[in-house]
RNA sequence: GCGAGUGUGGCGGAACUGGUAGACGCGCAUGGUUGAGGGCCAUGUGGCCGUAAGGCUGUGGGGGUUCAAAUCCCCCCAUUCGCACCA
């Protein structure tokens, strides 16, 4: 036969497909639904990553696979294509960012249909299109109706140099990407969405969710709820309470000081009666002088001050206990102040040997004078008046209802997780839809006048002073009020990229309509996601985010389904040949162009899956490719031994356990196992001069969700009209699975010593009478007594002498 | 510091509920395809000893359970990821 020649078959098929639209998904066909989903990507100048391929193979992989088994798919992609990196990019070569988007939109399709991607295309969504970001907007309303979206004061990276707010990314160690000068932090008013509200219901949602431990615990620490109580501490003179949540109430006994963050309001309303106020206040001006990574990151030495005037009452001592000042607690998390346990919480253990406070055992064990005792999830109170003898639990219970009946506080749970700054002083991003009205405050914009379209400038580079590009064109920003009709001025901060994020998926199943999100009833078809993967970096936020989002839409009778996703699961990353992160300054990025180029795409994807375990992180290796390429062409070869004589018994039962294997190796994301399997077939198919053409043909079946054009093309020249993308995927036949004859080990003292062949299913004592009479085994054995023998059918002996 | 994961040939990686360690691929070696190279085919390929038959040894280290351990238990080491002054 001819030459294996990808380039040009692949185009072939690639036209036949997207031409005859045969991954087209039917809204409310009989045949039931399968949604795959995979991260649509960030539309980069530099084109795709083989990366990006490794993410889309694998749901890929199962798409074609189900389509095969009779489902009607939907496996859509789209482009999240507001951000950063094309903003810069069209201020650096002064190219209007649409354009810049829309061209390397185009380069990706082309990437993407180069690879033989299953994709609906009709249904591509761009998160950037005024015809997507209406429902973007139309959701931030209906969030900000629901009190959800609310302005609050938070500090931002700041140029002073090039007075600009700047992304984290692009404030690395404190100083500005661009310029080098040092970042300040600068208090804003900026847009929060509540998604604190919705803590304990997406904590609660984590146990639908089919997916790795990991990726549940990852969430869950990201919530971070903890249960424990707020207890209320009298400043006396002041008229001032300190309030402190603690997930130990039952140390109250054991709190010999107190700790309020730099930011504690305290410090100004009881300023007058703080005698080193001065002091204080210097304090203070050094703490907001760290930013939040030297005040995370240099943990080491506790500073603090203590409040010189005033002092606290302990509830449940009455002592009283001094008040200190420190940046290790933080005004974000609880309440803003702690009750020091020294004896038992290390951080609270330093800060006491610094400053020479009391140490006080509450919960018996270790030894106070070396270090905290913190092993106290179980123990015994003492020194605890009416908790003295109690365990730890039972201990807690108590002093929340001793502090209940002396109203003193009150059981509490608190989280972690904060709420979602929700903003961007940038140009390419979805403007906020809220108009600001001397009179009537913040209105939104009528549902009708959305979507809020992106002004056409021709500067989008931020403007100066810390303001949105927005804010300086005049005619965009001045607007009636909906309300009263008077003066007012547009919101200029745009959402972040996490925004448009938040509810692709929903698009996809209805990408077209104008009046809608989507169609309520198609939602109720396709919705929820059957399996949804991704980058593990996303597991948190933009995962979180978007269930946020999925949840509050349920609350609103928009969406039909609790939670968005039933299975999740996360690609590893692809490293460099060099075993290092890809990068661009590294200069060991692979462009998957060049290897479609070379090799051909099914080569391409069967080395991608091949290449190691799916989760984990694996090197590139320019020879392992040729590995894969090796094996196409073998497949390709092996046509030419297709004939209609019977295969030998043996390949038929390798095929069977072929088909079993793969199918179930693709379900459980091991496809390199499946891919090992699949090639020893072909090893074992082409010692044999013939091959039949069945058995050929189920092969290339099987071969077809990893490698789809080579298959189609060696089906079709088999003589099929039909193609393959709904074949119907082969099915294992368990009575051809097995094999007649077994290899058994004899093993003494467990050592393998012999192995014979014998039929199936030999029972245990023909199995040892046969072993032990091996010559080889009596000569091991050397008239010793065999003590023990245990037989285990169709796989070992094991004599014990 | 806490939580999760990983550790197996020269390399990427296999090994089901404990039952032939190293599947499959890469690389390498030898031979063939009668010029070379490539490609392809065959054979071999954990280490050590041995011409061979064969033996010993071997899954980060140490101990244990078991007829039998990469797999289970305990202690250590290394490494990756996540969270990180979280009260």
């Amino acid at each position: 036969m001819t030459q294996y020649e990808p380039k040009k078959l692949e185009k072939k098929w690639q036209d036949y497909w997207y031409q005859n639209k045969r991954f087209e998904a039917i809204d409310f066909s009989d045949k039931p639904k399968y949604y795959a989903l995979v991260e649509f990507p960030y539309p980069s100048g530099s084109g795709m990553h083989v990366g990006h391929i490794r993410a889309y193979t694998s749901l890929e992989v199962i798409a074609r696979k189900r389509r095969m088994e009779g489902f009607n798919v939907l496996f859509p992609i789209g482009f999240d294509a507001f951000g950063l990196p094309t903003e810069n990019y069209a201020i650096k070569a002064n190219i209007h960012p649409r354009k810049v988007t829309d061209d390397n939109i185009l380069v990706f399709t082309e990437q993407l249909k180069a690879s033989g991607f299953s994709f609906d295309f009709d249904r591509v969504v761009d998160t950037t299109d005024a015809n997507y970001y209406h429902w973007t907007q139309w959701i931030f309303i209906q969030l900000f109706k629901q009190g959800l979206a609310y302005r609050n004061k938070t500090y931002v990276n700041y140029c002073t140099s090039c007075q600009v707010v700047l992304s984290n990314e692009e404030s690395q160690g404190g100083q500005c990407d661009r310029c080098d000068s040092p970042v300040v932090q600068r208090e804003k008013d900026v847009w929060f969405l509540k998604i604190t509200a919705y803590a304990e219901k997406l904590l609660a949602g984590l146990d639908t969710l089919e997916t790795l431990p990991r990726i549940k615990s990852e969430q869950a620490n990201w919530i971070g709820k903890s249960v424990g109580a707020i207890i209320h501490f009298d400043v006396p003179k002041t008229d001032q309470q300190l309030k402190v949540f603690t997930t130990r109430p039952d140390t109250l006994f054991g709190a010999t000081f107190m700790v309020i963050a730099p930011e504690h309001p305290l410090l100004e309303n009881a300023r007058s009666h703080i005698t080193n106020i001065q002091a204080v206040q210097t304090y203070q001006k050094q703490a907001k002088l760290k930013t939040e990574f030297e005040r995370t990151q240099l943990i080491k030495d506790k500073t603090g001050i203590r409040l010189e005037g005033i002092e606290a009452i302990n509830p449940g001592t009455k002592a009283t206990v001094p008040i200190f000042v420190a940046d290790y607690v933080m005004m974000g998390y609880g309440t803003g102040a702690i009750m020091a346990v020294p004896g038992h919480d290390t951080r609270d253990y330093a800060f006491a040997k610094t400053y020479d406070l009391e140490i006080k055992e509450v919960i018996l064990g270790g030894d106070l004078s070396k270090e905290a005792y913190t092993n106290t999830d179980e123990g015994t109170l003492v020194n605890s008046d009416f908790l003295n003898g109690m365990p730890v639990e039972q201990a807690i219970g108590s002093m929340i209802e001793y502090l209940v009946q002396e109203n003193r506080g009150f059981k509490a749970i608190n989280f972690k997780m904060k709420d979602w700054a929700f903003n961007r002083q940038r140009y390419w991003g979805e403007p906020i839809p809220i108009i600001h009205c001397h009179q009537c405050g913040m209105v939104p914009v009528p549902e009708e006048s959305l979507p809020v379209t992106l002004p056409e400038v021709t500067s989008f580079a931020p403007s100066t002073d810390g303001e949105s590009p927005l804010a300086g064109i005049e005619e965009w920003v001045n607007v009636p009020c909906p309300q009263c009709q008077g003066k007012a001025k547009r919101e200029t901060d745009t959402m972040p990229q996490w925004a448009g994020s938040s509810w692709y998926f929903l698009r996809y199943t209805d990408p077209h309509n104008a009046k809608k999100l989507a169609d309520y009833d198609r939602l109720k078809y396709w919705l929820p996601v059957d399996w949804y993967n991704g980058g593990m970096e996303h597991v948190t936020r933009h995962v979180i985010y978007s269930r946020f989002w999925h949840h509050f839409l349920y609350d609103m009778n928009v969406v039909p389904t609790k939670e968005p996703y039933k299975k999740r699961t996360a690609q590893g990353l692809i490293l460099g040949p060099d075993g290092d992160k890809m990068s661009k300054s590294k200069g060991n990025v692979v462009n998957p162009t060049e290897t479609i180029n070379r090799y051909g795409a099914d080569t391409l994807r069967l080395y991608i899956l091949f290449i190691g375990d799916y989760e984990q992180a694996t090197p590139w290796n320019e020879s392992g490719v040729k590995g894969a390429r090796r094996f196409l062409d073998k497949v390709w070869r092996l046509f030419d031994n297709v004939s209609n004589q019977k295969d030998a018994p043996y390949l038929v039962t390798l095929l069977h356990q072929t088909i079993e294997g793969v199918s179930n190796d693709i379900e459980q994301v091991k496809f390199n196992t499946a891919i090992a399997k699949l090639m020893t077939f072909v090893n074992e198919a082409q010692k044999y001069p013939t091959i039949h053409k069945e058995t050929y043909l189920t092969f290339l079946k099987l071969l077809n969700p990893l490698a789809p054009h080579i298959t189609e093309e060696l089906n079709q020249r088999l003589g099929n009209a039909n193609d393959l993308v709904f074949a119907p995927f082969p099915i294992a036949d368990p009575s051809q699975m097995i094999e007649d004859k077994a290899v058994i080990v004899i093993s003494i003292n467990g050592k393998v010593r012999d192995k014979i062949e014998v039929a199936k299913d030999v029972d245990k004592e023909t199995l040892e009478k046969i072993a032990v009479s091996q010559p080889k085994i009596q000569e091991w054995c050397d008239n010793k007594p065999i003590k023990k023998v245990i037989v285990i059918p169709n796989k070992l002996v094991n004599i014990v002498i």
